[in-house]
DNA sequence: TCTGAAATTCATTCCTT
DNA sequence: AAGGAATGAATTTCAGA
């Protein structure tokens, strides 16, 4: 990987529609180099894939929920844990960690009262959980814009 | 906003370089309406964008980092800071919260040893602050994979 | 709002440097 | 590895239903 492939990283993280002759153009390449290079970090797994970037608040999803999660730290439990975040749709990120607490969710649902039903529902139901902690997002201070290259 | 149009939202978030003409067969359109409903969708802020998704590993970002961060509680030194996140470029991700912690950043760095070197060059060195807390992040249990529509 | 056709632009392959 | 030309597709616009 040299310069011109991060800088086609970094381009197609700000626009992954841009076609190969806009792409080609601001790397200082040709249409058909560039493509190569496109196709090769796309079979390499550098770039894993495209998606749109859609409004949260458009489809009814723009209130944020970090939830801290503990789980009972044997591996059954934690693979069960795990397996059961896969089925709830409003987790739309889940992290485990080293330390405490042992998991962090991201939620997006449409309102505090679409956060307490999941919560009382499907968070407090959760096997092998022993403490739930949620904390509301105020804002969102800096947007995910992808990696810096 | 009709079922087309969240179809559309779906099909796009899962791969946003779907040419229009697979998009259309898909939500059952045929290409030029497909195509309006995407544009008016881009017009009304509804798709904010498109982002290519780039392997943190492949480009020296693997090592992920959740950071607790309190800040003083009067309107200048949040706002001082929050500008301040802004130029870190290895903070990826940041929300401000509601309780405590005041904040929570994402943070993507090399190794060990580059985010040793972060905490002690930026972290402690931002004005305000009155705790850091870093959580290593062992695992990505649920990819962000776009919001359910 | 959709369909279908027309004009334009783009992706993709192949061949040369 | 890169450039350039040729091709076959796709995007995009526009008229009509």
């Amino acid at each position: 990987m040299d310069r011109i492939d991060l800088h086609i990283l970094r381009e197609l993280q700000e626009d992954g529609r841009l076609s190969n002759q806009d792409l080609a153009a601001r790397v200082g390449l040709s249409a058909s180099p560039c493509m190569r290079r496109v196709r090769q970090l796309e079979k390499d797994g550098v770039i894993q894939g495209y998606r749109a970037i859609v409004d949260p608040d458009a489809v009814g999803r723009g209130f944020e929920v970090l939830v801290s999660i503990e789980v009972r730290r044997d591996r059954a439990s934690v693979e069960a844990f795990e397996h059961a975040l896969q089925d709830i749709p409003d987790v739309v990120e889940a992290y485990r960690l080293f330390g405490s607490p042992g998991c962090l969710l991201r939620i997006a649902v449409a309102d505090l009262a679409a956060y307490e039903r999941l919560w009382i529902e499907r968070l407090t139901a959760l096997d092998g959980v022993t403490e739930v902690n949620s904390q509301i997002i105020m804002k969102r201070v800096k947007e995910p814009k992808g990696l810096p290259v």
